[in-house]
DNA sequence: CTGTTAGCGCTTTCAC
DNA sequence: GTGAAAGCGCTAACAG
């Protein structure tokens, strides 16, 4: 293995010299530069990035976090993270926790002992208060969970004294809540207003912020918010399923079902038809996601899109800012997300 | 950062001595033990992984490269990968190459520079001379890959003089040819002669071996094989739409299409139904994977199940052993699929 | 059983 | 613009 003093020594220099020359610092005069970069070549010199790593303190990993890696929404977020990431030298360390929301803190032991420099949290699981003092200080940016403190607020210019959610980490997010309000108005307009609910589980933060959106929705559009049309699953088909038959037997008829995401809605759709329900004509059907499969089901799922890659992009360039310590304030990113009207809905506008 | 000379100090022992009870030494005398892990209890320490890697030589991460983690295939076979790799410390480093091959090589320079220990390639493009050439003498294991010399042995216990591939590198793989022999017996069963095959790209291994089944599987049930039933795609949901139409305007008319994954199975239905054919009265369908998703299309897709998860247990395992040098000898191990039957071939058996 | 000590290969002051 | 030299924090001979 050749190391730097012998690039040096074939040179004709030192290795502060060499290891000038591949930090491309200026200040090496272009001769030099040239006689070190052809004994790099000559010698076929790679540097050892384990050496490299322990002397600059840092491993050049960083640490992605997701709920399972089975949902493909993921690997289109990790994707953007992975473009982002590769340009600046970093590599994707992937944590799957299989939605074992337990062994997330486990994986922030990466960057306790430096096996990886940054993390993002793409798990939208409540933030409990040891998971706060877990990341606090840590260069981490949280996607979809986007509040980690809730606040009572009476001052003046908050008249109506609500809760206020304080971000006190950078964080990624869309706007659930007015997504899903999109929903209701789409599904209204069609004339529906009877619409069931396939939430995901009671404790995702997404799941909490789409519930609140159905719910204005519905009010909104002078609807009536009916509790017991609200069923939680966990985010799979086969939940999708399993929830469809639930509502099948229990006597209450929507004529709409709003699913969390696009796979929950494959689930539901499946069981809608062995029993002998057609969609759109005998009730409609939205999803959340846009994964590419929306497109292919049948019938063609309306569903909210939301940017993925640029997702996972924005949620790596802020943690960047966050490692080189740019950003001392938080930063909270909303991306935009936009209804995609297929059939199954029945609408006659085309989407897509 | 409390390093490990303070645990020494603190415990009144040496750092050599810390460092082998952090390493479970059994030589270390259990009073002496517990005085170390009091210490390091005490003051909170954490050894720095990126001094240990660095005195070792080793990152303790590995490389996994596939085509698109998009396609479902990936993420649960590196789920089994990362199940054996946590177990040993290994982390996982995630290589998407987004099926943009020439880019595979770029990522062993992950391995010359110390940044992983090992590679699990599961991209099965054809090698080229090149390809060997980089990946000889590196701790890597081939998913899928199965084969990367073919010699012409005219040998006496080689009466036949066929070719006979040569593995030269430790590989995870299931048979091809005999999983798609079955599909094509399954469907000759149920009637069918005239079976198209919607393939993945030429130059892809899967494809070969899938293709040799598909043939050796047509002469064996005495089915002509016609080439002009062959179509090539690239794995996509939008390949098997595309190529369903090509298909349609083709004038071909077979019964049955094996399409060589789930996914060009699932743009395929959806191109049929489009076109107004029943699945599975008008023509019946066959997948390759089995993905979560096939049971949820309709029809419930019949295809053939790989053990997604095992291939990556078996892959990491195998790479295990060739980092600690065990496997001079190259293995080579297949792993069993087989066919689930479900309704888009209109076989009364039902499966799963 | 435990301590002493010599590095691993690189980067980065600090001099010149 | 370049070189000398001091470590980074840990492990593994080697010695005792």
């Amino acid at each position: 293995m050749t190391k730097m003093i012998d690039v040096a020594n074939f040179a004709g220099v030192s290795t502060a010299t060499v290891s000038r020359v591949l930090a491309n610092d200026p200040k090496v005069k272009e001769k030099t530069k040239q006689k070190v970069l052809k004994a790099v070549d000559e010698l076929n010199y790679i540097p050892n990035s384990l050496a490299r790593n322990f002397r600059k303190r840092s491993s050049k990993n960083i640490l992605v976090v997701v709920p399972t890696i089975a949902n493909p929404l993921y690997p289109t977020i990790i994707s953007g993270i992975q473009s982002v990431a590769r340009e600046h030298n970093y590599q994707v360390i992937l944590g799957d926790i299989s939605r074992n929301f337990e062994t997330e803190l486990a994986y922030l032991e990466l960057i306790r002992d430096k096996a990886a420099d940054g993390v993002i949290l793409l798990a939208a699981e409540l933030p409990t208060e040891e998971f706060i003092e877990a990341i606090k200080g840590l260069p981490v940016v949280l996607g979809y969970r986007n509040t980690v403190k809730e606040e009572n607020l009476h001052s003046t210019e908050d008249k109506r004294g609500e809760n206020k959610r304080i971000n006190i980490f950078p964080t990624v997010n869309i706007n659930n809540v007015k997504s899903v309000e999109c929903v209701i108005d789409h599904l209204v307009q069609l004339g529906h207003k009877k619409i069931a609910f396939f939430n995901g589980p009671k404790n995702s933060i997404v799941s909490i912020d789409r519930l609140k959106g159905y719910k204005q929705g519905l009010v909104k559009n002078g609807c009536s918010f009916e509790p017991e049309l609200i069923y939680y699953g966990d985010w799979t088909m086969n939940a999708g399923y399993e929830l469809a038959l639930e509502l099948l037997q229990s006597g209450n008829d929507p004529t709409a079902i709003f699913t969390v995401n696009d796979e929950t809605a494959v689930g539901a759709i499946k069981a809608l038809k062995e029993n002998g329900l057609r969609i759109p004509e005998d009730i409609a059907i939205v999803g959340f996601d846009n994964i590419e499969l929306a497109k292919f089901v049948d019938p063609p799922l309306t569903t909210i899109a939301q940017p993925k890659f640029e997702f996972g992009v924005h949620a790596m360039e802020l943690l960047l800012k966050v490692m080189n310590g740019e950003t001392i304030s938080q930063e909270n990113i909303v991306l935009e997300s936009h209804l995609i009207i297929r059939e199954s809905c029945g609408s006659k506008i085309k989407g897509d």
